[in-house]
This record gives structure tokens, C-alpha cells and sequence, in this order.
DNA sequence: CTGCATAATAAAAACGTTTATATTTTTTCT
DNA sequence: AGAAAAAATATAAACGTTTTTATTATGCAG
């Protein structure tokens, strides 16, 4: 009448109540697929829905039933200014989770936080309020807020990432040490003994993982870890640019890089060319590889391959486990980098004398 | 009792009501700020409210007014497996509508949807179900069906893009061609004649939009335009490489490139790379700019940067105007990208003579 | 047949709001 | 002071489900 195309009425399940002549009480069974229904009733409810095309009400189950079928992912973003390649990955992460979550008739709502305060806020209001039936979370810190807090309640989440304290959590995550040390050995074994890691802020779980797995590298090849060529910062490309050209200016510069993601990685490529310095010439540089994209560098890189939209495929089926009441213990999974052999990663400078092997 | 942690209950209106001895309807209105309640009364519930951390269950709510309080948002993934870049400027997007968003009471809720169909059938259950208060989404299509499907209803929707057909709704958009004019004309100046123009496919409203910026600047110079050096593909890195090593195999290449996004732009400089070239040397390349990134790239290059997260911030404001009841009338802007230049894109080929200018 | 399980369905309450209508209290005017 | 008007609050219904409890119908043993 008054509002312009007003919609038209959906159909309820006191519409399929009134089609069928059975109560509203026997059409919600059937609809649930209740054993208590006689098959026959149930049939013939199924046709009336189909026939009006009826769908249950979300906010009508959501009121009664307490659940709100979404799953809030929490996407951080530093929301530098001109840093916009921030959080590229997350739409890969996003994509995942969309796919483990099919079928299940949950969604994703998704919700920016800035900060690790932020987030830890958000997760409080999210399992305090029940803004959704679960909630995943990345960007985990060494000691992180939010674990601690959502382990001591019964609230389902799932993360991308460990922390470094001993708490029984669902999770999903790469073996950064392991990938850490791949990369390393691999310079190492190349002949380079000087060798950056471009890493993010040691508050991260990960960053320390990467930190062990290329000591490991130096000390089981009987070395001394270049630990003074470890820069940590944003994952900025700009970061990557001038880390590179300040390592580069050292009294004793690194001849290999390992860069943590391909934001970075593009800044280090970029900051030995202002130096006339070319990857696979003059430095090699093996990268970590969200977006698949780094075999489109010039030169291409050798990288550490990190399955991200499979991680985020588990992530979603975790937490419909989580949700369905499983516990965390069997809801843990490290996923091994595959290694992408691009270049020689020889080493073509003389070892310096210094640091050199002996 | 049962579960462990059984979480406290929460306190709804009633609680306040006891609190206070007032009626629920009273509490109801002082909450929302309702001109019939006493100021003394109001401040009384408002008191109890904080005392017992009240907040409106949000479930309650949206039974009641049929509001879900929450935005939807369309996120077009090809989800082509190895084509991880696919999307990367979404975070970005997000990051922007959440910023729209902020202080309003509403989220956002992300769907990922894999083509036009599926987006359309995402539209119509997001509508037709009341999923969300409003949808926003993007990768317009010349004649997009979700356009028409929703502006035949009332259900708000904001579009990032415009399509061709005279429909009047809100949007956000980039005055594609514009920029492509202004690409096309820069390097028309710098004497290039045969430019390549590597568009995605044609069913998208802005690829149109480009092709006519691309051919006004020819028109406008007196040239006939390189119309067989537009190509059109998903826009993925391979596809942006491959593209580059099939036009400069032609008999009558191309000496400069205009290329949709980053992606792309990534895959033509390694095409340029395994044919011996560069850009800035051999051949020139002006990009659009997505995600800020192109600085870094080896050279840097002349690029027209979209705000792309302004445009998400735009992009919520407008969805909150159009759920306010705001019709679409003055709910549309057009950004106007800024031509960053970085190169001189000097035509370093002797003009073919076949299409030299003349 | 009566009584009693068992199966099938119905009735009613509840989830937490908002809102239309009804009631009470206060103020204003004659 | 008393009636009418205005202000403040209360009652009750509704949104669409699910679930507990109650009712009716059916089958079967004694």
C-alpha cells in the first residue's frame, strides 16, 4: 500500500500450518526432521514448503535457539596510510573459510580490528554478547589476550596461528620454523653465511618461529647466526625497501635474504634496485609466498609456498567442529611450506672473512 | 550447572525492570531514547543499565523490528586455483566499509560468491530472506542482474561500479574512462601510436568504459586507435604475462601498455622480463593502482591511483543513508583517480609506418 | 471390553524486544 | 473543586521459532 513494491509476505511456519491442518508444534518437527513426526505428515509439510517456497526465519531460530549462524572472523589491518597491500591475503584466508563453511548454513561476518587491543575488545564483545556461534582470528602474538580469555570460556573459536603459551586450543598453522630453516639451510648450504631475516615484530608467535628455525640453520651447520642482520617491523613494502637498503649499507652487509611475506619481499626487490643490486646476481632472496605470485618477480624468487585458502578451508571446518561440541584436542593442524626452487641461491661473494665459515 | 562455565545470565529489560519497578515498555523506550518517558525516569534505567552492563540482545531485536543490523557484501572470487591475487584489493574495500560503518551499529557480513550467476542468486536470498539491512557489491556488469533484480525492489543496495543500463540506483564508482583517456593520451603525447590495452572482459561495465577513454584519446589526436592491441582476460598475473609476450610477438607490436590493475601489471612486467625488455626502457607501462604498490615495482611506474579505500568508506555511508530511507538521488559519486607520474613514457621506437601519425 | 502402553499430534510457553492500546497520574483551565 | 487535557506509565500483543508438556488416537495384553 503506502512503501512503493511493499515485499510480499513470506511464508511462516504458521503458513504451512494452516496449508497442512497440523499444528505449528508438528510442522516445526518435521521441517527438523523429527523422529517423533510420522513420515507420512512429514512428507506432505515438505511439499507445502516447497510449494510456497517457505525458508525458516533466521531471526525467529536465532531468538529461540540462541545461535545466530555466523562466524565472526576477525581481519587485522594497520591501516597505515598508503600501506595498502595490507592484509592482501585475507581475501584468500576469507575464501577458505567460505568453503569449509559450505553447506552448513553458517556465514562469515567479518570485522576490521586494528590493534591487538582492538581485537582482544572485539573477541570479548563477540563471545559475551553472542554476536556469532564462533569466532577465528589470526595475527597471534607470543602472549595473546585473546586466547587466554576465550579458553577460559566455553565459547568456540578457532586460530591461525599459536601462541607460546601452553593452553589446549583449536588451531591451524604453518610450520614457521621449520619453513625458517628450510630457507636458511638452503643459503647455507649455498655458501652464504651473512643472511637477513626480514621478520614482523617480535610481539608475534610466528616471528618467533622464524627467529629459532634460522638459528637452528646456523647451529647445525656449526655457524654463528647473522642475528644482527634481523629487522622487525611492519609488513609494509615500504618497510621491506628500506630495510633492505640499510642492511645493505652495513660495514658487513648480508648477501641473501629471507623476506616474511610478498609485500616485504617486493620492497627488499625494490631497494636493491635503488642500489643497482639485482636478486639471483648480487643477493639472493628466498620469500614466503601467501599470494602465489612471487614466480612473477623478476627474477622469479625460490620460495616457501604457504597453501592459504586450504588453511582457511580448515579453519572453517574447525570451527563447525568446535561448535558441534567436539574439544580442541583433535582440532589441530601444522601445515608444511612446500619449498619453490627458482634460483641457484649460491652464494657469488667471497665469505667474509669475519663471520665466514671456519 | 551442566556445561562447564555456564556463562552468566545476561540481563535483559526485564532485569532493568525489576530493577527499577518500572514496566518493560517503559525501559524499552527510555533505552531508546523515547520523548515520552521522564527525563528522571530515563536517567534512573539508564543508571540501572550500566550498573548491570546492559546491552540489547541483538537476536530480541531483530525478531522484533525485522533489522539484522547488518550489511552484506559481495566479494567476487574467480577462485581459479593458483590465482591468488585474485581479490587482494577486497581487504582494502572491507577496511573501508568498516570505517563507513563505524559508530552505527552495523557489520558486515562477507559473502563470497564465484560469478555473476551465483552473485545474483547471493542478491536475491540476502533480499528476498532479509539476511541483512543492505548489500553492497561489486565487478558491475555492462547489464548487471542484480542491479535489476534489486532496484525493482525497496531492499537497499549500494554498487561499487555503475552498469550501462538507465536505472537509477546508488553507487560508487571510478571514472574509468577518464583514466583511461588519461593513460592513453599521456602516452599518445610521449609519441607511442601503437598502444596495448589490457582490459578484463568486456561484460564488465568499466572494461567498456575504458575501451571508450582509450579510443577518445586516439580520436581526440587525430589517430586511429590500436583497437586490435586490446586484449581482455581474468585479471591474473599469468593472464597479464601472457598477454605481454603474445602482443610483442605480433609483426606490429605495441610500445606501451595500459594495464587494468596491479596483478596484471606484475604479469606484464614478467613477460617484459622474459623477452629481454623493460619497462621505462623498451616499452612503457602506465597501471592502475590498486593497492598502492606500483612504486615499488622494478622501475617504478606512472600510475593512476584509485583511493580504494575511500571509495569503501563512500561505499558504507551511502548504504546507511539508503537504509535511513534516503533515496538513491544523491547517493552517487565518481572518484577521479590521480595520474602518478613516475616515468617520462617517451616513445623510444621509431613510429611504425603503417600507423605512425601523419 | 477394560486398562495401559505407545504413537502421533496439539497446546502453550518461552526467547527479548518493540509498539499499539489502555490505564493511571498530573496539570491546566473554568 | 471538578472536568478536561496532557503526560507518564502499564498492559498486552506481536515478531517466528523451538521445546516442554498435555492431549488424543491407536494397538495390544489380559
Amino acid at each position: 500500500m503506502g512503501k512503493a513494491t511493499r515485499r510480499v509476505e513470506m511464508p511462516t511456519i504458521k503458513t504451512l500450518a494452516e496449508m497442512t491442518g497440523f499444528s505449528i508444534a508438528t510442522v516445526s518437527k518435521a521441517l527438523r526432521h523429527s523422529p517423533v513426526v510420522a513420515r507420512e505428515t512429514r512428507d506432505q509439510i515438505f511439499k507445502a514448503a516447497e510449494e510456497v517456497g517457505y525458508t525458516a526465519n533466521t531471526r525467529g531460530q536465532a531468538l529461540r535457539t540462541g545461535k545466530t549462524y555466523q562466524i565472526a572472523v576477525l581481519m587485522p589491518l594497520t591501516s597505515a596510510s598508503g600501506y595498502e597491500w595490507d592484509g592482501v591475503e585475507y581475501t584468500q584466508i576469507l575464501s577458505g573459510i567460505s568453503q569449509g563453511l559450505d553447506g552448513s548454513g553458517y556465514r562469515i561476518s567479518a570485522h576490521i580490528v586494528t590493534d591487538a587491543e582492538d581485537g582482544a575488545e572485539m573477541a570479548r564483545q563477540i563471545a559475551g554478547l553472542g554476536l556469532a556461534d564462533g569466532l577465528i582470528f589470526s595475527g597471534i602474538l607470543a602472549d595473546d589476550p585473546r586466547i587466554t580469555l576465550l579458553a577460559e570460556t566455553a565459547f568456540p573459536f578457532v586460530t591461525l596461528g599459536r601462541c607460546r603459551r601452553d593452553i589446549d586450543y583449536a588451531h591451524v598453522d604453518v610450520d614457521n620454523e621449520w619453513a625458517a630453516h628450510a630457507a636458511t639451510a638452503r643459503l647455507i648450504a649455498g655458501g652464504h653465511r651473512r643472511i637477513a631475516l626480514v621478520n614482523p615484530s617480535r610481539r608475534f608467535s610466528y616471528s618467533l618461529d622464524r627467529i629459532d628455525g634460522f638459528s637452528r640453520a646456523f647451529r647445525e651447520a656449526g655457524l654463528e647466526a647473522s642475528l644482527d642482520l634481523v629487522v622487525e617491523g611492519d609488513l609494509s613494502t615500504r618497510f621491506g625497501k628500506e630495510s633492505a637498503e640499510q642492511l645493505l649499507s652495513l660495514a658487513n652487509p648480508p648477501s641473501a635474504f629471507v623476506c616474511v611475506n610478498e609485500s616485504t619481499t617486493l620492497g627488499v626487490l625494490a631497494g636493491l634496485s635503488a642500489l643497482k643490486l639485482a636478486a639471483g646476481r648480487d643477493v639472493d632472496v628466498i620469500a614466503y609466498d601467501d599470494i602465489n605470485v612471487s614466480a612473477y618477480f623478476t627474477p622469479p624468487l625460490t620460495t616457501l609456498y604457504l597453501p592459504i585458502e586450504q588453511l582457511g578451508r580448515r579453519l572453517g571446518q574447525f570451527i563447525l567442529r568446535r561448535i558441534a561440541g567436539e574439544g580442541p584436542g583433535a582440532l589441530k593442524e601444522t601445515f608444511q611450506p612446500a619449498i619453490v626452487p627458482r634460483q641457484p641461491d649460491q652464494c657469488r661473494m667471497t665469505p667474509n672473512p669475519m663471520t665466514g665459515g671456519e
